[in-house]
DNA sequence: AATAATGCCTATTAGTGAAATAGGGATAAT
DNA sequence: ATTATCCCTATTTCACTAATAGGCATTATT
């Protein structure tokens, strides 16, 4: 499983969701401005997020998004499949064990996989957005204000590192 | 960290090359025939192998392959970090370490990263070749011998189950 | 009713990487 | 010499990623 630029955009955006949870709809454009995310790739992103459920909108003006359930319902696990797939690290669950069993030279490395997966979907799966906030920085504070006027147009792009993009420490 | 055809096919090279690691130098047509893999593809991949010093080569007529270091002594993790880059989901760890430092709204999300990269590197660096080869059908038994000579040409393209490539059980 | 503010949806695109294939050069055994 | 092998670089094809564009549908506001 590979987490792409795509899906943290998705989990950022839930994060956002998840700290003005109490506050009714949010536009997409706030989001993409307190997130620093590229607005209209967000749209497609929410609309597949509302899609599964995860979220619903409002339309018209005075629209928006919000979580469909509570934070603490929502796994971190349903995002990152929805957007990027399987957790298992080749192929999915399904295929891996079905791997082990047909293909008998290579069962010892299929099953390595498996457990890699499991792994990943024990900390994924017991992960919930509630989590992640509770856990911040400020402790769950609640968040400030969105100055609804002046979202300035800034260019986002994706949070990128350079000299870590393929670095060390692995 | 998602393992590619490539690393795939990276790791059953190796598996081979341990099964035969009392055998002398292997050729890359063997290899690819006895794991059915794109011979043209696999020598690019065991010319990285080779400049990771992971195995040698044995050149001119009756060349070949073959692991430079004792099977127990070559982790998976080293294989795949190789082929297909960091063991972490999102970035590497550097990267992680880095963003939890200094990007307080997300840390909280960039230590859940971090905790399934260091869950799927304890597995793959706690496995080596030798463990997959003792835990596998034969439970270690001697390989038949190759048919040096009729190593007929079948083309073998991707292990992939169509039906599987995105489905469920992830 | 008209207008403005939103989300909805489809199409398009530029760039990147994956998975090969091709072919000649270097080296060693026979 | 000849043949068998690995060495190395280049090229290709295809799919996917990240993003942009633009018009339609719906709702609130005036």
């Amino acid at each position: 499983m590979k987490i792409s630029q795509k899906g943290l955009y998705a989990l950022q955006a839930m994060m956002m969701l998840t700290r003005r949870y109490t506050q009714g709809a949010i536009r997409i454009r706030d989001i993409a401005y307190e997130e620093n995310l590229p607005e209209k790739f967000l749209e497609l992103i929410l609309l597949e997020l509302k899609n599964a459920r995860m979220v619903e909108s409002v339309r018209g003006a005075k629209g928006g998004y919000r979580l469909r359930r509570a934070p603490s319902e929502i796994r971190l696990s349903e995002i990152i499949r929805l957007i990027d797939g399987p957790l298992a690290p080749f192929g999915d669950a399904d295929q891996l064990r079905l791997l082990i069993d047909r293909d008998a030279g290579h069962s010892a490395l299929y099953k390595v996989f498996l457990d890699v997966r499991d792994a990943a979907a024990k900390i994924l799966e017991n992960t919930t957005l509630a989590d992640l906030i509770s856990r911040g920085p400020a402790g769950g504070a609640k968040p400030k204000a969105i100055n609804r006027k002046a979202a300035k147009k800034k260019k986002p792009g994706p949070t990128v590192l350079p000299m870590l993009a393929r670095g060390e420490g692995q």
